[in-house]
Order: structure tokens, then sequence, then C-alpha cells
DNA sequence: TTTTGTTGATTGACCAGTCAATGAAAAATA
DNA sequence: TATTTTTCATTGACTGGTCAATCAACAAAA
């Protein structure tokens, strides 16, 4: 049965059963056999591929930031003027591929984890960099600078607490409202600073 | 040594060495016996006092939770007009005694633990619910009902969003900057409310 | 002497991480 | 081609440690 070129397999396999075992959970308390399991193989396996668990629960969180990184950089190839950058941004993060149940317990998760460790606290500093720029590079064409710092700052304050809010309601899946909610800003506000004085 | 009436001194003595224990590993998984510790105990008089070790956690989030009722209402009181309100409201949040990094490790701590326990959610319910009917307390005067619903999820979303940001960046401690960018965007949209069509 | 406060010691469960052993493909060798 | 050897994949069983929870016992008021 066993075969070489088993290894990225397995590592996709055991991720992937990470973030669904977090996901279900709703933390990061899951434990090194509840995740081989899901994946179909034994705990001794996982620790083979990844070492400690941190080294496994870094990688997932390397992929979460990865999955993202994608979809962003492929709705922002598909907008053509800066205010098409913005709603790009944040129609990716109420997307249907991240703002699921799954991922948002996940990345919650991580948050509380990243306050313990400091190499996931990076991986989350490089996940809110990101964001950060990302609105800028639509934000900067369309007010002055000072302006375009804290509206990327509050923006992204939005997409985080509507994401956060997001995990307490449980049953209640509604993306487009919470888009819709942060859309509805940006726009009030461009109105603003465009029709200004 | 031992006197009677300890109870409510221990009581609280343990719900404060909670709240700084978990403030201070970042969260949620502190034992026992830290917390006694830090509370000048034993373990087992904490067992004595709180029975399981989930309901000195929900006595501590309902102390948070108590917290920041109190300084709400106090807040509240002090505003005469319904845009006083508002910004009560978001001051409130970002006090001093609110916005420190032990208490937003410990109310991003308890989101997570809110995952699994369902006593937790229901308190956090209560939490949201609060700060969105004081929100709306103060909006509904202002513009119509469906705007000022929106609104209020808009702002506490935003509220929610910075403390959890607050959480990522350590040393630098600007609640000032953070309510100012929540009393922007309410101040732009209510212009934009007054001044329509 | 009963009640209240308090603890050290212990138990039982759980879990991350290790290791030695097994089986089966691939590569090397005859 | 037939064989041996090496490498890869995989696991069950075990270990050491941690921690919540319990309990029996002790001390000091009331």
């Amino acid at each position: 049965m066993p075969k070489v070129g088993m290894e990225p397999l397995r590592r996709r396999a055991l991720i992937d059963a990470t973030i669904s075992a977090i996901g279900e959970r709703g933390s990061l308390d899951v434990t090194m056999s509840e995740i081989a399991g899901r994946a179909g193989v034994s705990s001794a396996l996982a620790h083979h591929y990844f070492g400690a668990k941190d080294e496994l629960l870094q990688a997932t969180m390397r992929r979460l930031l990865a999955d993202l990184g994608r979809d962003s950089i492929g709705a922002l190839c598909r907008a053509s003027t800066p205010r098409e950058r913005i709603s790009a941004v944040i129609a990716v993060n109420f997307s249907a591929g991240q703002f699921r149940e799954e991922t948002i317990h996940a990345w919650l998760a991580f948050y509380v984890e990243a306050q313990k460790s400091t190499a996931l606290r990076r991986l989350l500093r490089v996940y809110a960099r990101r964001l950060n720029s990302n609105l800028l590079s639509g934000l900067l064409a369309l007010m002055p600078r000072g302006e375009a710092l804290r509206m990327a700052e509050a923006i992204a304050a939005m997409i985080d607490g509507l994401y956060i809010r997001r995990a307490l309601k449980d049953g209640l899946p509604n993306p487009a409202s919470a888009a819709a909610l942060v859309e509805d800003f940006v726009e009030t506000k461009l109105r603003q600073v465009t029709t200004a004085r």
C-alpha cells in the first residue's frame, strides 16, 4: 500500500484536518490524535511530518494566509480603478471561500494563540499589513495620504470586527450584508472627501 | 488568622487574579493553581468557592460585563443629547478602564472560549446586545430606523475590530486615536444623513 | 463544639512527543 | 531478470508531564 511521494499529500491532508477540527471545536485545543484521525493517519505520523504541534499550527496559519493572499491578488487583478480595488479587497474578505464558519473560527482562534506564540503573531502581522497595503493601493489615489492611512485602518478594523461578530451568531450567514456595511462606509466617506469644502 | 466573612473577599480576589492571569498569558489556558497562587490561596480553595473551573471563568466574564455596564451607564447618564450618547458609548469602550491590555486579552480569549461554552456565548451575546441598544439610544433620534440599525452594527463592529487589532500591536497604546477613528466615522455619516437630498 | 476557612496530598484523565519495529516500494547489485 | 539493500511510510505502545478535581484533616473563630 505505502508508496513514495506521500509527504506532500499527507501534509496537505493534515493541514486540512487541522482547519476543520479547529473550525468544529471553535478553538485551538484540538489534540494531535484528533487531527491525525481526521486525516486518516496516526498521531505519530503527524509528528513525523511536522515535528511539534506548533509547527503544524503555524503551517495551518500559513495556509490560511496563503489562501487569502491568492484570492486577494486575483480580485485586485480584476479591478481596473482605485475605487474598484477597494471594493475588491472588501469582497474577498466576505467571499464564500473566506467567510465560512470554519475559516472564521480558525482565524479567531489564531488571533488568541498569537498572544502566546511570537511566530503566530508575526504571521498575523503579515496579514494585517497586507490588508492595509491592499486597501491603500486604492485609497491613496482618492484622497490625501493622511486621510487614506486612517481610512485604511478604519476599514480593516471594521472587517475584523464583522468577522469576530459573525462568530457569535450561529446560523445567520449573511456575508452580503456585512460587506454592504463596509461598502456603505467607504461610499459615504468618499463622497465626503470629494465634496469637501 | 481565618475569620468569618472571607468568602466575598476571596471570590473577588480570585476573579481579579483570573483577569490578570489571562491578561498576562494572553489566553484562557491558565491553570487553577496559577490563578489561586496569584490570589494568595491554594487551588483547593478556588475549587471550594467556585466549584469547577468554568464557573470561575463565567464569573470572571460576568465581572468584565458588569464593569463595562457600570461604566456605560455612568457615561450615558452624563450625556444630555443623542449625539452625546453616541460619543459616550464610544468613549467608554476606549476609556482607560476598559482599553487595557489585560482587559482586551481577556475579552478576546473569552470570545474564543464562547465558541465552545454555551454559557459564555450567552454572556457575550448580552454584551453585544447591550452595546447595540446603547448605540441605538442615540442613533434613533438622529436618523431613520433602518439607517440607525445598520449604523449601530457598523460602529459596534468597528469598536470590536479596533479591540482585536490592538491585541496584535504590543507597546502601542493609543486608545485616543482608535476612538477618534470611530468618532470620525460617526461624524461623517451623520453629516451625510442630515445633509441628504 | 459547631461552623467557616484553608491546605497538602492524591487521583485519574488526558495528551504531546518518542521510539523501536514493520511493511512495502525503489534502487542497486549480481 | 532475480536478489539484496536502502529508503520511505507508517504505526502501536510507551513515557513524562500537566492539570482539574477530590478529600481528609487541621486551625481558628463563633
